[in-house]
DNA sequence: CGAACCCTTGAGTCTGATCAAGCATTGTGG
DNA sequence: CCACAATGCTTGATCAGACTCAAGGGTTCG
């Protein structure tokens, strides 16, 4: 029986090796890590959305900013927390090793996005998370938490706000995943990421990837060539335009279309690509 | 391109009849619903898990009780939200309409859930909820909640470690979906029910699935047939008794082993299951 | 320049959706 | 109290779509 778990799961990978992962180990209060840089309770408040008050306005306090070069974690599953914390830059992955090694990737978060906070309960996070790219991370110490709320109404407020919005969210990996086909679940996909930009004042229509294709798939369950494959078809379809990772929403109603359907179009002529094969 | 849009989603109910669904249009206001039953103050924080402090015993306020006969809905997607609730007894689906009138079921919430947390944001309820069973649950008015919270820290404390421990089990749609064969889903999602089970004081072992199979297959992104082909398949391999609703968990270890597996097991020789038709 | 990784594309297999039909259970009304 | 209707559950047969295995080119980084 031991053979059988061991056997790789396919089409996920079994660590991502990055250039520097560096697996900090649990002890986020290393010297070094307390940053270059610190931001403002009015910043920060700001950065969540809130609007900061004369009183956290004149308040003097600060937090430090974790710098992450790509491929950094900054939480790991099952470690003890310390802090919760506040993107401020960049983008990360967040995750969850299942049993068998490989990883389970529960959605990406951005600017804004609170990290951590189910750490409220157990003392330690329940999801790993790693920089996309070079990012920044505000620290709010846990254990100050309480009061830091209780002192400073604003940052409560925005806090519990920006909870909420993330709940909100929560129905958007069951959105992917109810579609049945590849195709369907990539333009849902592509859809909230392109929403996740507008949120943040970004081009919704010209889109970044930070993500490999295997952190896709993973995201939407399917194996990383229907990924490939996949944005083929949408490309072909003339809903997207793909070089890369740079990718392009070229016709947003088409793309919706996808979306919608449950079933791929198959001879529906959504669109006459004329040229059968363009991507040459 | 209209015909594409109306064509039915496979596998899936366009609409849960029951026998009451009353579909109450968004007023929980009515003076019909202002219920038969309160609960004090200590006792709403002893059911959301804390300890209620000393000011909080000797509080006098109250909550209203919402009754909720099976097939009642209690918030509705989109909906203006004017309470959040906290599940007293019974047990309700959790769930989003998709576009196409589907219905994709993010989870189902037990005694403790809190439901409509979301709405601290837009003030609107981003699920739709209805009792699987005669249910009820704590009325807590959205407006008045910010004060309340200040006003009696007991309840803050316990409010926020049950949005955390909700925020933790968040990963568990992703677990179940991220699993490739319907027996592995299926298996790791009745290991994620037997949990909840213990975590509420109830069997581990013996369950009775409050739940549809359709409703377990809209949650696990299968098909109804798929969700009883499986269930065979567990009960055949040992791991289950399966009667209709009511399931036991005859061995543990090797549900584990399927929930661990991402294939299903072939020839692997789990069990001698002695005689093969055993279910007569 | 080489190594490692990422992305793409192809061919074959197999799981699970789909369509269809029968049985079981429940609740209702005569 | 029983027959009936409506759901829910199960099982079978077929077929399409996605995983798997495999191999090639592209990109980035050291």
């Amino acid at each position: 029986m031991s053979s059988v778990v061991e056997q790789v799961i396919p089409g996920a990978a079994r660590w991502v090796p990055g250039k520097r992962v560096v697996a900090w180990p649990e002890s986020p209060e290393s010297p070094r890590m307390l940053a270059t840089s610190r931001v403002s309770m009015a910043s920060l408040i700001e950065l969540l959305g809130g609007e900061p008050d004369v009183a956290s306005a004149s308040m003097q306090m600060s937090f430090p900013v974790h710098r992450l070069p790509r491929g950094t974690a900054l939480t790991h599953e099952g470690g003890r927390a310390a802090f919760i914390y506040v993107v401020q830059a960049g983008s990360l992955k967040y995750y969850r090793s299942s049993e068998d090694g490989y990883e389970n990737v529960i959605g990406f978060v951005w600017k804004r996005d609170v990290i951590g906070l189910e750490a409220l309960a157990g003392g330690c996070y329940a999801f790993s998370s790693v920089a996309l790219e070079d990012s920044r991370a505000v620290m709010l110490p846990l254990a100050e938490l309480a009061e830091l709320r209780r002192a400073v109404p604003a940052l409560d407020a925005a806090l519990h706000a920006r909870v909420a919005h993330q709940l909100a969210h929560a129905g958007e990996l069951a959105e992917v995943m109810a579609a049945l086909s590849a195709d369907t679940r990539l333009a849902r996909f592509v859809l909230q990421l392109s929403g996740h930009m507008a949120e943040r004042g970004l081009s919704h229509r010209r889109i970044l990837l930070r993500m490999t294709r295997r952190d896709i798939a993973n995201h939407l369950g399917l194996a990383h060539e229907t990924i490939s494959r996949s944005f083929g078809v949408l490309a072909r379809q003339g809903c997207l335009r793909v070089t890369q990772r740079d990718i392009e929403i070229v016709d947003p109603d088409a793309l919706k279309r996808f979306a919608r359907s449950t079933r791929s179009f198959g001879d529906e002529a959504v669109v006459a690509p004329s040229h059968w094969a363009e991507a040459a």
